[in-house]
DNA sequence: GTGAAAGCGCTAACAT
DNA sequence: ATGTTAGCGCTTTCAC
């Protein structure tokens, strides 16, 4: 294991300065053709590779993205999420950059914790996923640093977002509920502070209402702790037991619509004959199970792609501007869904 | 945006070296308690952190481990190999070290291409999943820094590794099957260069032969090009073609099961009445699926983790010590396999 | 047990 | 367009 050569290596064999070779490798400041060519040329016999630290230290960056996830989202190991994270990764690699992956607790103090890599000054931009803590965030930005948000939206603040359709896609699921001669819609869904879901929630309600269509609220279940399988399971029969008779489900998410089939099944009520039932998210469980859910696809890798490409741009840019991107969403019809067979209004 | 405090300021503000406050906070050499205590009341005053890229400069350490991983199986976002990384994620924290993912191809030659992070001296370790390139592995040894296996290994070479039980694995599944009256179990696999495959088919026929039971050649499938869903399609179309009567399969990995299962529904056959099915690994869809599948279960997430003590082991080790481990597997019986009705030999 | 001094390898003004 | 000069903030001998 030989000494690796040195910027200073290259500069001597090149018989130029160090803030030369420095500006060739940086691809900077106006530097003759000629001797950008030597300088490549010595940098290619010595196979002469800057270290990351030095330049760091040099040029205080990282050369990394941190990507902030909350602990109960990671822990899951929530596909969802996880896709998200994967897409990152991938785009990434794309603007030399690598993901640095922490997780949050819901609690957020900084006199407490805070993320490792904040301190250690070793990021030099930020993705967060889904919700989280707002001390958090404008704590990053009290450092400084350029925030990109997915799935997770502030109001009062203004940060760079990537962000679902989320009103658009309620809107195509009940609209094809709808379609199928579908009235007695119910909603389910949990955590309800969440903006996706939110925002799902209203649009159902909107395209009931536009379609002249008024439930009971007992068609509603919105205040389910979470949005996992045992959530939907458990808003399942609660609606049930409600009182409500719906032909059809719209769920917050696949997660929940996956626990709604378990309940309906258990109950004896066949999907799609008995109830139909929509998902959201599209993760891949719902094409595998039984039925094949019918769902609003999203698309999760694009997603981190696209938080990537603006945290890049932030981190390039001399004035912060603010983003906002809608990823766009597809109805998969699949087998959990079918025309009602007669009307029982 | 006030300046950060440096090592100079705790220095100064607890009247001190920077040596010495070096020393505290590395919890390193001989330091006084008094003085000890001096120094941590004063960075926890000034709310000092040490920069990573000082410290990496200085101490020739990046506090990143990088994950190697081979394009295929990322790109694919193969559930198995992500669990591994998760785990390697959340194990990386608790020993303050970062995960830095990259892929690579199956070619590899460092004239054109070396994972960035080798050539910026950004990782302290390795730690390599799944099968990739000899030339690549040993090319990261020559750089000197530990490696350690994860779901490989090459006879040869000695480096740590954490395996699968796949011997045993293969050994449950199949005295399962004959336990249930199966004689003609078939065996589909592909990718039979991957060790993994290699011992769960090598089990597979040893425990056949132990129980007394010689197959033709046609039961055996072994050359698909992958272990994923469609080659275990495509396994099962030649085995029945090829006039194989299996009345139970055992499948290199839960992928290839669920290709099995699919193309044998399309046949009009009953899983488990007319074939019973046993697959490997334990990937979520598998018990989604219909039906759901009896599988070896393997610890992903696990594997992970301990790949990361290893690999910090062998970072904070000055004799290199190799450590290969095993770990467990449990056989999991679902709804895919069940007792053979009539014995039909 | 503590301090002084010398870098680690690079970038970034500032000159020229 | 290229060179000179300072560091960036830390660790690490080596004295004392």
């Amino acid at each position: 294991m030989k000494h690796r050569p040195t910027i200073r290596d290259v500069a001597r064999k090149a018989g130029l300065s160090l803030s030369t070779v420095s500006l060739v490798i940086n691809n900077r400041g106006h530097v003759s053709p000629g001797t950008r060519e030597s300088v490549q040329k010595v940098v290619r016999e010595l196979s002469y590779h800057p270290t990351r630290s030095a330049r760091g230290l040099a040029s205080k960056t990282s050369g990394n993205i941190g990507f902030i996830l909350s602990e109960e989202h990671f822990s899951q190991a929530e596909p969802f999420y996880t896709r998200i994270f994967l897409g990152t990764e991938f785009e990434a690699r794309e603007h030399n950059y690598y993901i640095l992956l922490t997780t949050v607790g819901n609690q957020f103090d900084p006199e407490v914790y805070v993320p490792r890599f904040l301190l250690e000054r070793n990021v030099d931009g930020i993705i967060i996923a889904g919700k989280v803590n707002e001390k958090l965030i404008s704590h990053i930005d009290s450092l400084g640093l350029p925030i990109v948000l997915v799935d997770f939206e502030i109001k009062r603040a203004h940060h760079s977002a990537v962000l679902i359709d989320n009103w658009r896609g309620a809107t195509l699921a009940v609209e094809h509920l709808l379609a199928l001669g579908h009235k007695k819609i119910a909603f389910v869904g949990g955590d309800i502070r969440h903006p996706s879901i939110t925002d799902r929630y209203e649009a159902y309600h909107n395209t009931l209402h536009m379609a002249g269509v008024f439930l009971e609220e007992s068609y509603e279940v919105t205040d389910e702790e979470e949005t996992s399988v045992e959530g939907g399971t458990s808003a399942a029969e609660r609606l049930f037991a409600s009182g409500a008779k719906p032909t059809a489900i719209f769920a917050a998410n696949d997660a929940m619509a996956i626990g709604c089939i378990r309940h309906l099944k258990s109950r004896g009520l066949r999907i799609p004959e008995d109830v139909a039932i929509v998902g959201f998210d599209d993760i891949e469980i719902s094409s595998h199970i039984e039925p094949h859910i019918t769902t609003i696809r999203v698309l999760k890798e694009e997603m981190g792609k696209i938080a990537v490409q603006r945290v890049v741009d932030s981190i390039n840019a001399k004035t912060k501007i603010v983003v906002t991107t809608h990823v766009p969403v597809e109805l998969i019809v699949r087998e959990s869904t079918v025309a009602l067979a007669h009307v029982e209004d």
